[in-house]
DNA sequence: CAGGTC
DNA sequence: CCTGG
């Protein structure tokens, strides 16, 4: 490494969120990841790959961000920060090829949360995370990953602690898991790291694959159903016709799309032939609006037609 | 019970 | 089935 590298690597991003701290808000704490923190009313602390992380948004359209605790190149920190933040994808573009014109649900979610878009995380945080995921609030899940990096995971900078590997984790016995207020969560973890530890590069062979076939492999994994093998798909590989069906998610897709009696694979199918390639976007404006009770705060782009 | 998996 | 709230 060159010396002169090490300090803190900083930059801005072009970051459309015309929703500003709000939607951000939603972006980075909002169940996707469970690595960020607010630290002011515009800054966010939090972890990329092995870098600790600071964050601000200052317009509407650029963020800032500045990572310390790396060896590494100010390139590679800055290719990092930007394949997290998906910078190539362009989310209005998405967006706009959703049928928000034809779909008035769709279209009050998009105007309720516009430049939401999708974090792409890494494969092996996101399986952990999700596996975590069946503890309910955001806050607990946040809580045991924060308390299994601490214990395992890497020191960074800030007192922070990066996740640990998949092979640092088969190690740890299920009854140490246990201690990190998990619960039950601790033997899916234990079992997949073990899973996990017998075949090498199994979650990076995912990525080669179509998104189905990945999907099958994720669901392999002790802990993980559909549900989770979904999340995984769509925040740690980037596949953006993945569509997670929460309670949540369920609830409100019967009740705003009239859809009585459906089962949740019956949800799966309408979801993938209404919205096409991109329906995890979708799911995560519905997702948003489903948990943000509407205050009549936001700014509201869409046609007047809210309240029933 | 709620949340997810089995 | 498991298990916090």
């Amino acid at each position: 490494m060159n010396p002169a590298d090490a300090g803190s690597p900083s930059g801005t991003l072009p970051f459309p969120v015309e929703g500003g701290q709000r939607v951000l808000r939603e972006i980075l704490a909002g169940g996707q990841s469970f690595l960020w923190e607010p630290i002011t009313a515009t800054t966010w602390k939090g972890i990329v790959g092995k870098h600790a992380c600071t964050l601000e948004l200052l317009s509407d359209h650029h963020l800032t961000w500045s990572a310390s605790g790396s060896t590494s190149s100010k390139e590679d920190v800055k290719a990092t920060i930007e394949s997290y933040f998906a910078t190539s994808i362009d989310f209005a573009r998405e967006v706009d090829a959703l049928p928000w014109r034809s779909d008035p649900v769709l279209n009050q979610a998009v105007g309720q949360f516009p430049g939401l878009r999708i974090l792409r995380q890494s494969p092996d945080v996101a399986l952990l995370s999700f596996l975590l995921s069946p503890l309910k609030r955001i806050e607990q899940i946040r809580a045991g990953l924060l308390e299994i990096s601490r214990r395992w995971g890497e020191a960074l900078d800030h007192g922070l602690f990066a996740p640990p590997s998949w092979a640092t984790l088969a190690s740890v016995p299920e009854a140490d898991l246990r201690m990190c207020g998990i619960g039950y969560r601790a033997r899916s973890i234990h079992q997949s790291a073990d899973y996990l530890s017998q075949q090498d590069g199994y979650l990076d062979s995912l990525e080669s694959l179509p998104t189905d076939e990945a999907r099958r492999k994720l669901i392999a994994l002790p802990g993980v159903g559909r549900k989770i093998a979904d999340c995984v798909l769509l925040f740690g590989y980037g596949r953006l016709e993945a569509f997670p069906i929460d309670t949540w998610i369920s609830r409100h897709m019967r009740e705003s799309y009239g859809l009585d009696s459906f089962t949740d694979d019956q949800i799966q199918l309408f979801a993938r032939a209404h919205y096409g390639s991109a329906a995890g976007i979708a799911q995560q404006f519905l997702f948003a609006h489903a948990r943000n009770p509407a205050t009549g705060s936001e700014v509201d782009t869409s046609s007047d037609k809210r309240k029933k």
